[in-house]
DNA sequence: AATGCTATTGAAATCGCTTTCATGAAAATA
DNA sequence: TATTTTCATGAAAGCGATTTCAATAGCATT
C-alpha cells in the first residue's frame, strides 16, 4: 500500500549510468555527454522520478529554505512583509518556514533554535523588539540574518525599513502648519524602539524644529486596536489636542469614529493622521491620511539581501532605508500650497 | 571562521557512549540507565549540541514539516486559518512550509510538488477551487492532504469548513424577513464552488422557502475588493434590489459607504450583511451585519485532523462543519424578537 | 553454582543525495 | 605516431542522524 519512492539510484540502474551521472544532470551540471542527458532524462520522466530535497540537503548542506519569523500573520503590517519576501524567495527557489513569535521574546528564541536546527539557510526577521537574547541568538545562528521592518538601533543585523523618523516628522510638521499648537501622539508601547527611538524622535524634532514646547501628557501609550482607539479617544478630547498622529490604522479608526460620534469633528476639531495605510484609512469617514510605506517591497528586498548573504556575497548597505510617503486623505485639512488631483 | 556543527558523533565520543545511546536520550528513549542519561545530557550540554534536523529527517522519513498553501498571506480570511494551523502545528511539534499561490491551479501545482520534494509529513491546502488537476496531485502525494476553508464538492479530501450554504440561507431569510422583495447577491468569482454551490444555494433555498422568485439579474459577479464594492454599488441601486448579501467584507464596505455618499442609507433604503466579520465591519459607519465563522478553529481543527492522519489513525469524520454566527450590527434593521444587549 | 531473563548498550546498515578524485576515452598538439 | 589536454563518467566517501539486531552484564531463581 505505501507507496514506492523512486531514487537516484533506480534512475541510475534503469539508464545504465551512475548516481553521480544522474545527480549531474538533476542540477544541471554541463558536464554531461548531451545523449547521456537525454537518456537520463527519459528515465527520470519515465519513472516520475524527484529528488528527495532532505537528502540533497544533508548531502550539500543547503536546504534551499529560509526562516521567516513574524509577530502574528494576521497582522496586515507584517503579512505584507511577508508577502514580499515569499515571491522573492520562490523566485529564488527557496520556501519559507513561517512562525509566528507572538513579539515574544522566549518564543523568538525558541523558534529561532527550531529554525536553525531544520537548517535554514537563512532568516528574516520580524519583531517590534530586538534584545540582548535575541542579538547573541543572531550571532551564534551559522545562518545568516536580515531584519525587515524591524529596527535594532544597538545591532549590526541588517535590515530594511522605511525612515520611521522622518516621515513623522514630516506628518507632524504639516500638522503643526495647520495651526495646532497641541499635537498628540498615539502609539503603541513604548519599550518598541521604532516608536521611542524613531516615532517619537521624529515627533519631538516637528515640535523643535517649530520651537513648540514638548509635553510628556500629549504622548499616549495605549494597545495597538480599534478598541483600544475608541478608549484613547475621550482621553485624547480631555487633552486640549487639536491634532493627533496615531502609529495604527485601526487604533486611528477608533478615534476617528469614537470623535464622530461624541460631535467632535474630524479634521476640524481633531486633525488625524495614522501610519500605515492600510485598506482601513480608506474605509473609515472621514478617510484617513496616512503615511504610507512600500511593505511589500521591504520583504523583498530583505530576501534579496538575504540571498546575497547566504551565497557569501558582501551587501551594498547595510540597513536599506526605502523611501516613505504621505498620502491626505479627508482626515486633515489640505496642506499649504496642496496640488488636489 | 567558519562555525563548527557538533555532532551526534562528538556527544558519543565524548560521552564515552555510542551514536545510538546519544540519539536514545535525544529522542527521549526509555531504555537508557539513568545514569547514562546523566552523562549524556551533561555532555550534551556542554558540547551545545542540536541535533541536525535534516539528518534525522533522512534517517526517520519524517520531517516534522507540514506545507500549507494559501492564496495570498496578506488576506485576512485566509491569515486567519493560517494563524490557527500554525498555533496547532507548534502544539504537536511540526513546522510549516507557507507559500502562496494566488489560486492559482499551475502554481498550486507546483507549490505541491515542492513540498512533496520536501518530504512535508502532511499538507493544508486553502484555495477558492480544487480543480481535477489537483484533486489528482493529491491523491499522488505520499503525504496526507486536509482542506481548511476550502470545499471540494467533488472529492473525498478530509475538510473543514463552516456551513456557508445555511448561514447565507439563514442571513437572506432574515432580510426577507424584514419584508424585502429583492434582495441582491454580490459575490466574487462565480467559478469559485463555495461562491455557486454553496452561497448561490443557500440564498436561492431562502427564496425558495419564502415562494419568492429568482432572479439572475440580482446575482452579481465582481471582485472582492474595497473599489469593486464601490463599483458595484450604483449597479445594485439601479436593480431596485432593496437588501443586498455581499460575500467579502471589504466590498460591503464599498457598498456602504458608495450607497451613504449617494444619499441610499443604510439600513433604510438598502440592508446590507456581509460575511467575513472582518474588523471592517466594525469601522464602517454603519458597522455591517455580519456572519461569523471561526477562522481560527477552522485552521487549528484542520491541523488536528492533518496529526491524525500523519499518524496513521482513522478520522472521526472527514467533512467537519464548524458552527456559523451571525452577529447583528447598523446595517441591517432588527430581526423580529431579537433581544437587544 | 548454574540457568534464564531483562535491561542496557554498541556495531553497523540505512536513508537518498552531493561531491571529490581517479580513470579511460577522445580530441588536440607536437 | 607519441604526448598532452580536455571531457565524461563512475566509484566511493561522506552528510548526521535512526534503527535493527546482537551482545553483554547484572539479577533473580532454583
Amino acid at each position: 500500500m505505501e507507496k514506492q519512492t523512486v531514487t537516484i539510484y533506480d534512475v541510475a540502474r534503469e539508464a545504465a549510468v551512475s548516481m553521480a551521472t544522474v545527480s549531474r544532470v538533476v542540477n544541471g551540471n554541463p558536464n554531461v555527454k548531451p545523449a547521456t542527458r537525454k537518456k537520463v532524462l527519459a528515465v527520470i520522466e519515465r519513472l516520475d522520478y524527484r529528488p528527495n530535497a532532505v537528502a540533497r540537503g544533508l548531502a550539500s548542506k543547503r536546504s534551499t529554505t529560509v526562516g521567516v519569523i513574524i509577530p502574528d500573520v494576521t497582522n496586515i503590517y507584517f503579512a505584507s512583509l511577508a508577502r514580499g519576501i515569499d515571491d522573492i524567495a520562490m523566485m529564488y527557489k527557496y520556501n519559507i518556514i513561517l512562525t509566528n513569535s507572538d513579539d515574544a521574546s522566549e518564543q523568538e528564541v525558541n523558534v529561532l533554535n527550531t529554525l536553525m536546527a531544520k537548517q535554514v539557510d537563512g532568516i528574516i526577521f520580524m519583531g517590534n523588539h530586538v534584545d540582548d537574547k535575541l542579538r547573541a541568538e543572531f550571532k551564534r545562528a551559522k545562518a545568516p540574518v536580515v531584519l525587515a521592518g524591524t529596527v535594532d538601533p544597538a545591532g549590526d543585523t541588517p535590515s530594511v525599513n522605511s525612515d520611521y523618523a522622518a516621515a513623522v516628522e514630516e506628518a507632524v510638521t504639516n500638522l503643526i502648519n495647520h495651526g495646532h499648537k497641541k499635537i498628540a501622539l498615539a502609539l503603541g508601547s513604548l519599550s518598541q524602539s521604532i516608536n521611542t527611538e524613531y516615532r517619537l524622535a521624529g515627533y519631538k524634532r516637528a515640535l523643535n524644529k517649530a520651537k513648540l514646547p514638548y509635553d510628556d501628557a500629549l504622548v499616549y501609550e495605549a494597545g495597538y486596536s480599534y478598541d483600544a482607539g475608541k478608549k484613547l479617544q475621550p482621553v485624547i478630547a480631555d487633552s486640549g489636542a487639536t491634532a493627533v498622529f496615531v502609529g495604527d490604522d485601526e487604533m486611528a479608526a477608533g478615534i476617528i469614529n469614537a470623535s464622530m460620534e461624541s460631535g467632535i469633528n474630524v479634521p476640524n476639531d481633531l486633525e488625524v493622521v495614522t501610519s500605515n495605510n492600510t485598506i482601513v484609512t480608506q474605509i473609515t469617514r472621514p478617510a484617513i491620511t496616512s503615511i504610507t510605506q512600500p511593505l511589500y517591497d521591504i520583504g523583498a528586498v530583505a530576501m534579496r539581501m538575504l540571498t546575497k548573504l547566504m551565497n557569501d556575497k558582501e551587501l551594498d548597505e547595510k540597513a536599506v532605508i526605502l523611501p516613505y510617503g504621505i498620502v491626505r486623505r479627508d482626515s486633515t485639512k489640505s496642506d499649504e500650497g496642496e496640488t488636489v488631483n
